[in-house]
DNA sequence: TGTATAATTACAAACGTTTGCAACCGTAGG
DNA sequence: CCTACGGTTGCAAACGTTTGTAATTATACA
């Protein structure tokens, strides 16, 4: 057959048919008719192109003539082509995906973070892919090194409970892969930061508590290996301090996971003992879980005791009395550390260090209010 | 210099500098001295052998010589190299990532399945990227059409309480991409399907309730496009009737959100009306909003009305009266889906279709004790 | 010393893209 | 009629791997 003498002849030809040239009509048929998803080749060959006319063309490049790009166009939307991402991926070193390391998903402040990073990414052209560390320092080494195979082109991150060393997260400084902290941050490593000023929060709430009246004030926090957590025990220092007003060893109580149950055992001989009059939890679980001691102590909320949570959550307003607790603009922290992230990403060459601090605002409820 | 010539000579050489070609001992070194993640031709440069040594090498291939295997293997631990993950993918046509779609990520129930499937997939060597699409129909699509390029080989996903489309779930049969549904399901897809019996908790809740002594019960549900929802209300329906006792159009209450400020809402009048000595409620949030109007009403609870939710919120617990509620099995739920796509996965020719069916428990706390 | 065989190692193609460069084809101008 | 030049299109290399096959080297045996 003289169609396929000269078919065979173009170099194009073998190009598209690498393995076995078809030789019959029967097998040319049988090689279009292959499964799997369609490919750019698949369309160079339906087309008798070559494979940079239709990636020319699908780029919709003027070097290509019209009708050519019209042509490929079409049939990439009727056999409805998707370009291959791992391939996009490979050949630019871009994975168009941010890498999120949270300790904990069923956490309404995260949640936001995650809704912020989200929309910020994908108005950007990023995915986003979500890994939480459970509170767990080694499922958190496992994770960041899951994302270090040139998975992702940057990563945020907030560390976990129990996370007290980083070299996991120096490795992503030595690749210079970008890395955002949120949150809970590492200070001994050189990244930008989004944070909650910790500091600020803690002074406002202790001082809302002296305000309504309370001298005995306690602090109910979180592990105190998160600067967070320092930081709110020092804004309650301080507060105390400018109000003359003292504390005492005994009521200050550090929980090492800030949730309902721990917060209700180790803060229950100090609500039984009645030396205090108002209560600062870093946490609102572990507010509420000192409000039920005190109930079950005979107290009275709030007229025996001040009660100020952390955080926001949507239990705290549905909690009997609803609980004051100072809020987290989550969403805000989220937007500005996915806008570092992609900065840093697309600007290698200049490396931004510095922290940004975003202040948390009081919610005054039921259980601290006096009138 | 001999030694360049003899080195020029060489055809691996020329492999492993494809551009410039050094000419100099200091071009030498400036090329070896390239920044970036190293890779398999890094070490295959360092150390004078092929890529394909190396690469066999790396995988303990004995058809190499151990000596060489070994020091393939320290220069690759000391120079810490790690295989590039799109590179991989690319070549094996497999991501080994499993894609989730999910509603709400703060959510326990969901938060459980998640934990179930990444502890399924990190066994088998998978990696997991989580969607959320916050409950809309819009961003369910964008969140499938982002995970259809190649990107993850196989899916799960929990359609949202929008989604009574299901074209965007098709594609994935066309491609031929395994998928596998659980908890909200879409039944006019073929696909292997997780679900809890939600007819049976339904059934189950009611009939406590009716063993409880009430004999007017009302229900407060979710979307009804939902199945999950169709099957609790028709567990409730079966319970009533089998115990000989009516229900009222009005005491059945379809919620489109299913959380709290709606729950209150929808159920005052009911409340207020003071007809019903009993409610089942398709979410602890629901049933919280409804508990919080009877309170509000006036009511006694448990005494005036006894109340059962539905998914074991950690919230139910805490709230006073303690709620009674029906378990909801994320984790095995997690397992099973993970198993099955996986299971899928690796045997791409048979088709599983069948459907997973999980009990749900009866947790029984105050709000529905009569003693 | 030569040859057959075993043990190593190198080569090349492939995965699906993009892109600098080369090649081709007409047409217009000399 | 040749040359030059736009307008199109094709070629080949590259991204980092793996793997079937070919090539090289070392070993053993005659």
């Amino acid at each position: 057959m003289a169609f396929w003498r000269i078919f065979h002849k173009r170099r194009i030809f073998k190009k598209l048919y690498p393995k076995n040239p078809p030789q019959s009509i029967v097998d040319y048929l049988a090689f279009n008719m292959k499964k799997g998803p369609v490919t750019i080749k698949d369309i160079a060959r339906e087309l008798n192109v070559s494979v940079s006319t239709v990636s020319r063309a699908l780029a919709d490049n003027p070097l290509v003539k019209l009708e050519t790009r019209i042509a490929v166009k079409e049939l990439a939307k009727k056999q409805n082509y998707r370009p291959h991402f791992t391939a996009l991926s490979l050949r630019s070193n871009k994975t168009k995906t941010l890498g999120i390391i949270i300790p904990q998903l069923v956490h309404e402040f995260f949640s936001m973070v995650i809704r912020g990073i989200e929309d910020h990414a994908y108005a950007n052209g990023y995915n986003v892919i979500i890994s939480s560390s459970h509170e767990s320092y080694d499922r958190e080494v496992l994770d960041t090194k899951a994302l270090i195979n040139g998975r992702v082109d940057g990563l945020m991150a907030c560390i976990s409970k129990e996370t007290k060393d980083y070299e996991h997260f120096k490795e992503f400084v030595d690749r210079s892969i970008p890395l955002v902290f949120f949150d809970c941050i590492c200070d001994e490593i050189e990244a930008p930061k989004v944070v909650l000023d910790d500091f600020d929060a803690g002074y406002q709430a202790t001082k809302h508590l002296i305000q309504q009246g309370c001298s005995s004030i306690a602090y109910v926090g979180g592990p105190i290996n998160l600067l967070i957590n320092r930081d709110r025990l020092a804004g309650y220092n301080k507060a105390l301090s400018e109000a003359n007003l003292n504390t005492k060893d005994d009521w200050i109580i550090h929980c090492d996971s800030g949730d309902y149950e721990e917060g209700r055992q180790k803060s229950e001989s100090l609500i039984n003992s009645k030396e205090i009059d108002g209560l600062f939890a870093a946490t609102d679980m572990l507010a509420i879980g000192a409000m039920k001691n005190a109930k079950k102590a005979g107290l009275k909320l709030p007229e025996d005791l001040l009660v100020v949570g952390f955080s926001n959550w949507s239990i705290g307003s549905l909690y009997e009395p609803s609980l004051s607790t100072m809020s987290q603009p989550g969403y805000e922290m989220g937007l500005k550390a996915a806008e570092l992230l992609i900065r840093q990403i697309d600007n290698p060459e200049q490396t931004i260090t510095e922290t940004f601090v975003l202040k948390s605002e009081l919610i005054v409820r039921e259980s601290s209010m006096t009138d």
